[in-house]
DNA sequence: ACGGAATGTACGGTGTACTTGACATAGCCG
DNA sequence: CGGCTATGTCAAGTACACCGTACATTCCGT
């Protein structure tokens, strides 16, 4: 589709989540660490499905890990 | 990732919609009929962006459109 | 009975999300 | 100093989201 305008809060969240690491929150959602360093990186936007699972991970909503310019 | 255990309910809202067209929603979230399809039969899990965008096109967040196993 | 609108299927093709594996660096602790 | 943890990079491969085009079907209005 495009070239990722969307914008994440993983970083902040795993921090404010107990010092989570990026291997932790890689197994906690099923995906492999390279996968959230791209992911907090702004290389590309997760699938659904992961953007799901992260989203659990931090007991929140998609909308509240995610941003998408337009409100 | 898996096999899509992702369910939507963008036919039930389409029609919600004032009898909203496949079409006319395609043009509205920027994709091809074809995907609209594809997505309503399940076949597969559309990106987070387009998922955000079909959820602004009905004026809802992401979770009221797609539902995910786990809660 | 004919035509158009809405929905659906079936191709092949492209881009990208995600993988595995290997290696580099910085910080901390013994 | 030597080793471990956390983070990051690079490269090649797989799976699938989305595209374009073309064609079939059903329904409705005229």
């Amino acid at each position: 589709m495009s070239q990722t305008p969307i914008v994440n809060q993983i970083r902040k969240l795993r921090f404010e989540h107990g010092e989570m690491t990026q291997e932790a929150l890689a197994k906690a959602t099923g995906v492999t660490r390279q996968t959230i360093i791209a992911l907090e990186a702004g290389r590309y936007a997760p699938s659904l499905e992961l953007a799901f699972r992260i989203a659990r991970s931090f007991r929140l909503r998609v909308e509240d890990v995610f941003q998408w310019p337009d409100s």
